[in-house]
DNA sequence: GAATTTAAAAAAATCGATGAAAATGGTTCT
DNA sequence: AGAACCATTTTCATCGATTTTTTTAAATTC
């Protein structure tokens, strides 16, 4: 019987889920104690997990003198989203060239469900329902699902769940959503007729906006209080905006 | 008095180039306690170790059956290949893009350096020196200098040193060069006009035609004899190693 | 009074031991 | 003879203790 899932594994899940999700906040301490205590393992473990979270960029190790999560600055998040562009509009050019007929059902299917579920959540006005949200991922995880080189894949991967880091820093600060049911549409319909360049194009747009959104979002905060974001410049600031 | 190479990372970074240089043949088992020995430390750090390799696609981990060295394929092979040369496309453009006058001087030099330099191994006929070797690397990260996005330069440097592995293998069967003094001239010229499109296609190029050398070479082997190579699909019995 | 040194406490990195799982090899039964 | 079973050996995964390093705080000196 396979599929043990070894102690490592899951501590390293857990804690890569609660770094995603900022409920370890960015420049926190991974204090090897309190995680031994509360995941009741043994030092090691702990370890091994934490070396791993760091080659993934989600903490960063100094020697001696232990981990914490991972810094978050505005000039980071830019570099993840052109990044995450990149590799994007790479799997999409994949994915396109590959898709056979069950991936175009795969594609107009979750479209169908992201522009039938409710943007707005029921209980939060002005937030992104969760089950939204998830249609949303499904939706381009649809789009790039006849993409099959793990290599590509995997970073891509890496970068959405570091792109989710400054999501859930921002979404509590201002919420703001456009849910453009025609983007969505014009995205498919790109990607079905084979439109590579112009899929790409659209889905960069899409990025992009969202980034700037949270970058004013954070740069916003940072005036205001005293954050605990490591913002690397400002003091220097122009970053040369577009 | 900082700069403490913990022992881990001591560790990490010797498997990591044995098996980047196929020193550790792909399929070999990764022994714990031949690895204790060798490095004379402890179980917990040659874990760690061995936890972050597998995590970057050098190693493979069973769960209760320990790690092994990644195997290799030719499909495997490919999608590297297709990967690398995205990512190369993104850290070119990029770097094309935001490259000043310091960078112009760094690919001509670089330049310079490996028209310079012999190709041929002045010692085995037909090989390529590792002095050439060096200066072709350098002309490449010349190119890709000014990219300062992390993002696209950690997965570039993983794809460059996973296809080492398969150089590594392929060099000592059928070692066959192409210099083509021409190329790189094209390339840098194409760089330097900031021609990022043509610079692209052309490196493309280039590393598709290494590529499917490689894998001819790797096709050849595999009829030969019995390889310890890892192809995915044809054989249906086990390539016991020993 | 400020700064440097020294001592104590806390935390990290490493170790060797322990228990559990898989591979091996030999034996028996059909 | 071949297959299946059990005992032995090997190897892995985890643990708690030990060693080493850094940080904190106090005390001494200039």
């Amino acid at each position: 019987m396979p599929n043990y899932k070894i102690a490592s594994e899951h501590i390293y899940d857990q804690l890569r889920e609660d770094l995603s999700l900022c409920r370890i906040k960015p420049g926190e301490k991974l204090h090897t104690g309190k995680l031994r205590e509360r995941f009741g393992v043994s030092f090691s473990v702990v370890r091994e997990a934490l070396a791993r979270l760091a080659a993934q960029g989600f903490a960063v190790a100094d020697p001696q003198r232990g981990f914490t999560a991972a810094p978050i600055s505005a000039d980071d998040l830019r570099q993840i989203t052109e990044a995450r562009i990149g590799l994007e509009a790479l799997c999409l050019h994949e994915s396109i060239k590959n898709g056979e007929s069950d991936w175009e059902a795969r594609v107009m299917g979750s479209l169908h469900v992201v522009l039938s579920t409710a943007a707005e959540d029921s209980e939060q006005r002005g937030r992104i329902s969760q089950v939204f949200r998830n249609a949303h991922d499904q939706f381009h995880d649809a789009l790039i699902s006849s993409c099959e080189n793990i290599w590509l894949l995997r970073p891509r991967d890496l970068l959405i769940s570091q792109s989710e880091r400054y999501r859930q820093i921002c979404i509590p600060l201002e919420p703001g959503f456009s849910n453009e049911e025609a983007e969505y549409r014009e995205i498919a319909a790109a990607a079905v007729s084979r439109n590579a360049d112009l899929t790409v194009a659209l889905v960069a747009n899409r990025f992009r906006k969202n980034t700037e959104h949270f970058v004013t979002t954070l740069r916003d905060s940072f005036a205001d209080a005293a954050f605990w974001c490591d913002v690397s410049d400002p003091p220097s600031q122009p970053v040369a905006g577009h």
